[in-house]
DNA sequence: ATTTAGTTTAGAATTATTATAAATTAACAA
DNA sequence: TTGTTAATTTATAATAATTCTAAACTAAAT
C-alpha cells in the first residue's frame, strides 16, 4: 500500500526515472495489500483492460526487466513456454496447481529449511527454491 | 548400456513403434553408462553431426514428447528460453551452474528430504523438485 | 530555454515450439 | 507375399513469447 511519491523516490533511488508508464505499473503490481503472481500477459491484459492508459507491449517488458534487475520483483519458472514473475521478493517456496495453473506461495511454517550437505566446491549459492506440483487425486502423478 | 533389441521391446511395449529414428534417439540418449541432461537442441545437433541419420525437427520434438509421456525423460525447466531434459527419471534435484549453463544433479547425500508439512487442501503432491542456483563467489547473488 | 541522455513505441526480427497435410512405413490380415 | 490400415515422418507453415531497431518523445541537467 505505497503512495505515488513513494514511487517516484523508489524509481530514483534506482537510476530509473519515474515515467508515467513506470509509475502506473508500479500501483498495478505493489499498490495492494498482498504479493502476487503474475505473467507479462496478464498485466499487459490487466493494464489495457481495467486503465485507461496504454502502455506498449516492449516498454512493459523493458519495465519488468528492469524491475527484476533491482531486485523489486522475482522470476519464477515453472514450464518453458511462460514465465510468473512474484512481487514477493523474499526467498520463499511454492505450490503449483496442475489443474488450476496457479502458483501458490508457501509459508516458511509449510516447508522445513531445504538442507544442503554439500555445494559444488568453488561455487557460491545465489538461490535455493523448492517447488511443489499438485494436482487432484485423479490426475496423472510426476 | 542397452541394446538394440532392448530397445525394440521397450518402445513395442509401450505402444510405439519402433522406428529407425525412434531407435536412434534411444541409442543416443540411453546406451551410455550416466544419465545427462540436454536440449532438443543439444540432441539435433548431436545426431546431425555425429551420425549420418538425419532426423527432422519435427521428429525430435515428436520422440522426445512420447518418451517423456511414457515416462522416459523427466522435463526440467530452468529458464523460459530453453526446456532441458533428463535421462535420470528418479527422483532427485538439481544444482544449476549460472557461469555454465550446466545442470548438475543432487545425490540424496547433498540435499536432505524436503519436509512439506502443509499440502493444499484436496490435492496430491505430483512433484517436490529443488533447484539449486550456484554461481562464482564473484558474480551477483540473487 | 537548450541540450542530453533515458525512455517509449510500433513494428520487425528472432527463436522455440506446435500444427498441417502429404509421403512413407510398420503392423497386420488375407 | 500382398494389400490394407493406421502410425509415423517430414518439410513447411503457423504460433507465440520475447527481443531488437530506430525514430519520436520526455525527464533531468545546464
Ligand atoms: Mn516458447
Ligand atoms: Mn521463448
Ligand atoms: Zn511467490
Ligand atoms: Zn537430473
Amino acid at each position: 500500500m505505497l503512495k505515488n511519491s513513494e514511487f517516484v523516490s523508489k524509481l530514483r533511488n534506482s537510476g530509473l526515472r519515474p515515467t508515467k508508464q513506470r509509475l502506473k505499473i508500479c500501483e498495478v503490481l505493489f499498490n495492494r495489500d498482498k504479493t502476487f503472481h503474475f505473467t507479462i500477459n496478464d498485466l499487459a491484459k490487466n493494464i489495457s483492460e481495467n486503465f485507461n492508459e496504454k502502455i506498449s507491449l516492449a516498454t512493459i517488458y523493458n519495465t519488468i526487466h528492469a524491475f527484476k534487475d533491482k531486485g523489486y520483483l522475482k522470476e519464477i519458472t515453472i514450464s518453458s513456454d511462460k514465465s510468473y514473475f512474484d512481487t514477493n521478493i523474499t526467498k520463499h517456496h511454492h505450490f503449483y496447481d496442475e489443474d488450476t495453473n496457479l502458483l501458490i506461495d508457501c509459508n516458511d511454517n509449510e516447508i522445513g529449511k531445504v538442507n544442503i550437505k554439500n555445494n559444488i566446491t568453488g561455487k557460491k549459492i545465489s538461490s535455493v527454491e523448492v517447488l511443489v506440483r499438485v494436482a487432484s487425486d485423479t490426475q496423472n502423478q510426476n
